[in-house]
DNA sequence: TCCATTTCTTAACATTTGTGAATTTATAGG
DNA sequence: CCTATAAATTCACAAATGTTAAGAAATGGA
């Protein structure tokens, strides 16, 4: 019997999801009924300034950058990879305008939760208020020990730990991005790399 | 009729409470009953390094700072004054011991939530299964606007920010924390203090 | 394949922050 | 009120990153 992509994305989501909470298999057929999908192509955005985000997005192959546009600069905020979700949280719970655009690094598969659809799953599953916790949790979690790393570490040693912890990210995102990511202007890169060799 | 400490205690959880889920009366007792207090002096840790932190602490009065001390060097984290919540989250949520010092920079009284109290909250009062889950995005909003602040700004614009938007931070903590919370010298602060005048 | 465009690298000089040492100022205890 | 100690300031020089400009390398379409 052949496996269809249907099948396979189904996967992901339910492995996905098993890591936060336990469903049934009812409960999981909820949930995916809910789920929408796209395909964007490279360089395509999700999201830009000024939309309200009410949507969240796993990403089910490929690789999101969001980026904060101040004074003509794009001020690289975070990327995301396979297997991992994104939103603005901020404009999502508030529904307040954003300030970032996302944009996709490669060709990427996404599936799409709504808001709307979220709500929908707080009341008739009550198990997903503890989904939403463990992903505040973690984005909190992942968040703070980056910026701990920005603070109190210089580029150069932020840069070698994008080496040891995350390789995609030296792997598949464009340097001028790195170094935005970084804080630091692409020749500043440039001549750590230098430096490291 | 007079006002006790324990009444101000009582209307300060209430008020903080409120913010996040609306509660009974019952409902209320039964938290407020799961809480401890304690008062913390000057300079006195509440949390040292390797410990689990398994308590949520929401400072009544007074302020703490955390920090952690790598290859010698007290890296501040940040500060928490009156009517805000604080706990290591990755320690509290997973049993792991902490690497942070957390420590009194004034006189301070806490309202403790421990581990086993929240378990019990989220069981008994499924609503607090949203409490949890506000909480943790409230910290990942706070600390997603600070970061942002972080890569892309010098340390004298988020001086100047931290005047403008945390004026406690200016007025209460002393300038060799703030430094340090800036990822910078005490000596670069004076510097950068004695440029804005 | 070739060309136009983008991305990356290099270099010289400017600016910001770090370092170490000395001095002044503030603070806590007796 | 005095004194010992800690905290903040100042300075000279070092190191890291920014800025501007130019050229080399990589990439994507025709």
């Amino acid at each position: 019997m052949e496996h269809s992509y249907s099948d396979y994305s189904r996967n992901l989501m339910k492995e996905d999801i098993a890591k936060y909470i336990q469903l049934t298999e009812t409960e999981f057929e909820c949930y995916y009924e809910l789920l929408q999908f796209k395909s964007i192509k490279k360089n395509e955005k999700l999201l830009i300034p000024n939309q309200v985000c009410r949507q969240a997005y796993f990403i089910q192959s490929g690789c999101l950058r969001y980026y904060n546009l101040v004074e003509g600069e794009e001020q690289t905020g975070q990327f995301f990879f396979e297997e991992s979700w994104y939103s603005d949280y901020e404009s999502f719970l508030f529904e307040k305008p954003t300030n970032q655009t996302i944009e996709a690094l490669e060709k990427t598969n996404v599936a799409i939760l709504t808001k709307h659809a979220l709500g929908k799953l707080y009341c008739e599953i009550p198990k997903f208020e503890r989904f939403g916790r463990l992903m505040a949790e973690n984005a909190f979690m992942g968040l703070r020990k980056y910026t701990e790393s920005l603070t109190h570490v210089s580029a150069e040693e932020r840069y070698k730990q994008l080496i040891q912890n995350r390789p995609k990210v030296i792997q598949r995102v464009p340097q001028q991005y790195i170094a935005s990511y970084l804080g630091i202007r692409p020749q500043s890169l440039s001549r750590i790399r230098k430096n490291l060799t």
